[in-house]
RNA sequence: GCUGGUGUAGCUCAAUCGGCAGAGCAGCGCUCUUGUAAAGCGCAGGCUGGGGGUUCGAGUCCCUUCACCAGCUCCA
């Protein structure tokens, strides 16, 4: 019986995240403190996080610590799950395909995977819904006996020669780069598993797993060493969490932008034409176009001045800027003539950038720093060859138009260019109603000063000019660290599509490279040569995939002054068709598109049309309307009904799109 | 580019073991002249992505090629 006086120093004092102090013995686990907090909070714990670090429930704690427990509505406390999830599934496969080896298994913001060679198993890799299907009932039947995750840290010696016995050349080549000492395997029934961890306390509460995909992954992500099967699933503690997270999925196929584009006519692609080359058609250029006026007003009234270059250029122009042949992989091949006189290859290239164009726009007159900014805009259309398996609807394309724009300018000047961007690109999401987005900044790793061209003290200015342009215009900004271009530093705006996949959208880059390479001067105020400095910027990016994601973004419900076709007018009847043109010529008068639904069918099904089609705005017109020279008003998605006196509702509709324009 | 999957009418999908390619919607024609989410009848629509092979016979099996989908790699 030890004494009162050890027992006072074998306690511990745990802080609540709301401030709050508990005292538990030394080695109490968190489940331990859970409970003591609640019987439905010890229920629902997955893990604990000691002073920062997520760990496993059921382990001790030594010392004196700010503890959290971690549930299923903390992701961290989801990232334990699915993890303990990806042992269930490697247990399952092991049980089903025998030898297979596995690679790496962790968990993903929605899910997990595990990488798996099949090579060695008795039968073919999973490759059917039913393989999935088997799969996953073995991880129910594994789950169900309900076994703990057991940890266990183990020298570098032990982990090494367990998985030599078993014969498991991706864990080995893991272990190798592991310390010894920091080393853990955790076993679950008959399974075990090289993993940092933490796990669940046990398989039981993996009661709805679900297998989505599968995919080829390359081995550490390198595409010249093996290629491993990967298997992506989900899985949730219950079956409600389950449907909520599978019917998510629907929808989110619902909103996919290559869907609506086909239904709302948006665009289209040809096999004949291309892969990668979309076509748009009537109502997806009108869309386009209303935003391309949107952002040559705003660019006019911030000085910019509108250019226009053609589609090809020679590859001595791609031979100075370093495009040609350097990029060669991604160009469409070149259009050849023949050698000359040097045997140097001549001809042509589709362009890639617009940038070596501008260039010599700007190269057409001598600056004084006077002029300084120069800024060039256009929307200009580039090709590039990308690899087949990246195309995929409007997101990755091989021709696409860029709202591309050049500003030349003094080192000085830099700063306030990046925030008059950020600020135009501000505008513009606002506008749009996007809020989904983050930034990034992209610096340049000084471990590696070789890769980059223009020296440090640039390069720091640089990077300070862009990290204080961001923050003062209030923006969060992420920086990336040896995420920059080889000829300077960038900020990127980023979204994600339907299913969640990121995507660069608007783009700002610093250029010490083509000043350079095409010998750009101004002249300064001191009557002396001055090289200037390029910034590269497209706040959408590419129309392109701007437009598809903006398509998932509003799930084709466009904001009223970007729809393709903003009012549907519906006569009742042949008798007044007369009166619904009227109405479309008032409105088309206040520049507002409008078409008239004069086919033979019933009313119900004329606004069952316009509904599908996600027009905003329907106007049923009949013998009353006409009397009084007014419409019957029917919004996108609201079934209510308002009648109006046409002229009024004319004025009010074009001030709602003047309004939605200026972005208030 | 790589791994796997999928290609049937404009769209969504059927077609048992290899045995006559089918439906709904859309389209066109006729009837109806309509009041807030699908009127009725009829007609037409296909080289089953392309090419090759096996077979008495291929949408179905094999090879090849193209496109699309998921992921990986890449993305000036």
């Amino acid at each position: 019986m030890p004494d009162v006086q050890t027992q006072q120093q074998q306690k511990i004092t745990i802080r609540l995240p709301d401030g709050s102090e508990r005292t538990h013995p030394t080695g109490a686990t968190g489940y331990d403190v859970a409970e003591d907090i609640g019987a439905g909070l010890a229920r629902d714990a997955l893990a604990v996080k000691v002073n920062g670090e997520v760990r496993d429930l059921q382990r001790p704690i030594e010392e004196d610590a700010d503890l959290e427990v971690l549930t299923w509505d903390d992701a961290e406390g989801k990232m334990v799950f699915w993890h303990s999830s990806a042992h269930l599934l490697a247990e399952a496969l092991e049980a089903l395909y025998g030898d297979v080896k596995f690679g790496v298994g962790p968990p993903i913001e929605d899910g997990f995977y595990y990488d798996v060679d099949f090579s060695d198993s008795g039968r073919d890799a999973p490759s059917s819904e039913d393989d999935l299907a088997e799969i996953e009932e073995k991880m129910q039947e594994l789950a169900a006996r309900d076994v703990p995750y057991e940890r266990e840290p183990v020298s570098k010696d032990e982990a090494m020669r367990y998985f030599t016995e078993k014969g498991a050349p991706y864990k080995q080549e893991l272990i190798e780069e592991l310390e010894d000492g920091t080393i853990t395997f955790y076993r679950q029934g008959e399974f075990t598993d090289l993993c940092r961890g933490p796990h669940l306390p046990s398989t039981g509460a993996i009661t709805y797993p679900k297998l989505l995909s599968m995919a080829g992954a390359y081995w550490r992500g390198d595409e010249d060493r093996a290629q491993l099967t990967r298997i992506y699933g989900v899985s949730f503690p219950k079956k409600k969490l389950l449907d909520e997270h599978l019917e998510m999925l629907e929808k989110a196929r619902e909103r996919d932008h290559r869907k609506l584009g086909r239904e709302l006519e948006l665009f289209t692609f040809s096999e004949t034409v291309g892969a990668g080359l979309p076509m748009w058609l009537p109502k997806g250029t009108t869309l386009r176009e209303t935003l391309e006026g949107f952002l040559q007003q705003e660019q006019l009234e911030r000085g910019y001045e509108p250019v226009v270059t053609p589609h090809i250029g020679r590859l001595d122009l791609y031979r100075t800027s370093g495009h040609y042949p350097y990029y060669r992989d991604s160009q469409f091949p070149p259009i050849l003539e023949g050698e000359d006189e040097d045997g140097e290859e001549q001809g042509y290239l589709l362009k890639p950038m617009n940038c070596p164009h501008h260039v010599m726009i700007y190269k057409n007159k001598l600056h004084s720093y006077r002029d300084l900014p120069v800024r060039l805009a256009e929307f200009g259309t580039v090709y590039r060859h990308e690899q087949s398996g990246e195309l995929g609807g409007l997101t990755r394309v091989r021709g696409f138009t860029q709202d591309d724009a050049h500003v030349f300018c003094t080192p000085e000047q830099v700063k306030a260019e990046f925030k008059d961007v950020i600020d135009l690109t501000l505008k513009v999401l606002d506008a749009l109603d996007f809020d989904a987005f983050e930034a990034q900044l992209s610096f340049r790793d000084p471990d590696e000063a070789e890769k980059y061209v223009g020296g440090a003290e640039k390069w720091d200015a640089a990077e300070d000019a862009i990290r204080e342009a961001a923050a003062e215009m209030g923006l969060v900004a992420q920086e990336e660290v040896g995420e920059a271009a080889f000829y300077g530093p960038k900020l990127d705006f980023m979204v994600q599509d339907a299913l969640g996949r990121a995507w660069q959208l608007g783009t700002v880059q610093l250029d010490y490279n083509l000043p350079e390479r095409f010998d750009l001067e101004y002249v300064g105020a001191d009557d002396e040569r001055h090289r200037p400095v390029m910034i590269h910027r497209a706040p959408f990016g590419s129309l392109e995939r701007f437009i598809g994601v903006l398509i998932e973004h509003c799930g084709g419900d466009f904001p009223l002054w970007l729809a393709p076709e903003q009012v549907r007018i519906l006569p009742v009847g042949d008798d007044f068709h007369d009166y619904a043109r009227r109405v479309q010529a008032t409105l088309r008068e206040k520049d507002l598109r409008a078409t008239v639904d004069d086919s033979d069918a019933t009313v119900g099904y004329k606004i069952r049309e316009a509904e599908t089609q996600k027009v905003p705005v329907m106007l049923v017109v009949g013998g009353r309307e006409e009397e009084a020279q007014t419409v019957a008003v029917r919004r996108h998605g609201s079934g209510e009904q308002d009648t109006q006196p046409l002229d009024d509702f004319a004025e009010a509709l074009a001030e709602e799109v003047e309004a939605q324009m200026r972005g208030s």
